[in-house]
DNA sequence: TATTGTTATACTCTATAACTATA
DNA sequence: TATAGTTATAGAGTATAACAATA
């Protein structure tokens, strides 16, 4: 590929790999992901919202590294589409606690199944005890401490 | 981490895990870059350049996904501080060859050195065996077909 | 005094249309 | 007519400062 250019160094750099293999993967998913009409950040959000109801703004933002202010314009677009509720916090009066709606649930239940079907097919040319080990690899990167 | 927040789901995704690893990666390449006043994108099209050249535009283009509008503010910099040389192409009057200058080559000499250090810092929870694992993973990647 | 959520804003990155000069 | 390089510009994505309400 690349016409006959010398690429050997930078295939030899793990960051240039990795980000290779991101990219792929993300463009994958983003067209699968089209129909229901969810960015990567938007199945994230709506992800964790869903597995962990009464999430606040605030802990999305320490899980997934967004910057509040950057949060607010997605959270009002995925509330006016009727996915997410946001209810007063129990405890915090500050806080506002956000859970699923009923239709963002279904929605949800149908995108992590294409979330699924993006992965198995971005892996296809991977063994699953490739695919295990290529996870536990990627975890032990990001995970380590330094 | 997160506080108590499951965020199991998104950690079985390879999409997720692999972009998470490449920016813990990419950021740690910044931090180190930064002496050398380079930004991944800079390092890439200079060491494409080193490694080979006399190379295009249109090239660079091609081998690292950069739109062409986007590579003209790049190289105008890099050019300014005399990192590069534009000459005409030998044989396509329309083109430029593009090569480092002595000055390019001896700051690319040290930020070559640089980048491994960062990889191996980076990679640092990891065998030299998982490393090349984890590398051959990737590439099969985002190198096979569909 | 510190924190949650917000507005306004700026900076970077990426993308598209259209031009010029050469092929 | 097609391609290499360029300009101008628009749109995402990401960043900081500052504020009101609450802890």
């Amino acid at each position: 590929m690349n016409d006959g250019l010398d690429t050997r160094y930078l295939e030899s750099l793990l960051g240039y790999n990795t980000r290779r293999a991101a990219l792929t993967i993300i463009a994958r998913f983003m067209e699968r992901m089209a129909p229901h009409d969810l960015r990567p950040v938007d199945f994230s959000v709506l992800s964790l919202i869903g597995h962990n109801p009464g999430i606040t703004s605030r802990q999305l933002c320490a899980a997934l590294s967004i910057l509040p202010p950057n949060l607010v314009g997605l959270l009002k677009s995925i509330e006016k589409r009727e996915l997410i509720r946001r209810s007063p916090h129990p405890t915090d009066g500050r806080a506002m606690g956000l859970t699923l709606t009923a239709k963002g649930a279904a929605l949800m239940q149908q995108a992590e199944a294409t979330a699924l079907d993006s992965d198995l097919s971005a892996a296809a040319a991977l063994t699953p005890a490739e695919v295990k080990t290529l996870t536990r690899l990627l975890q032990k990167v990001y995970l380590s401490p330094t």
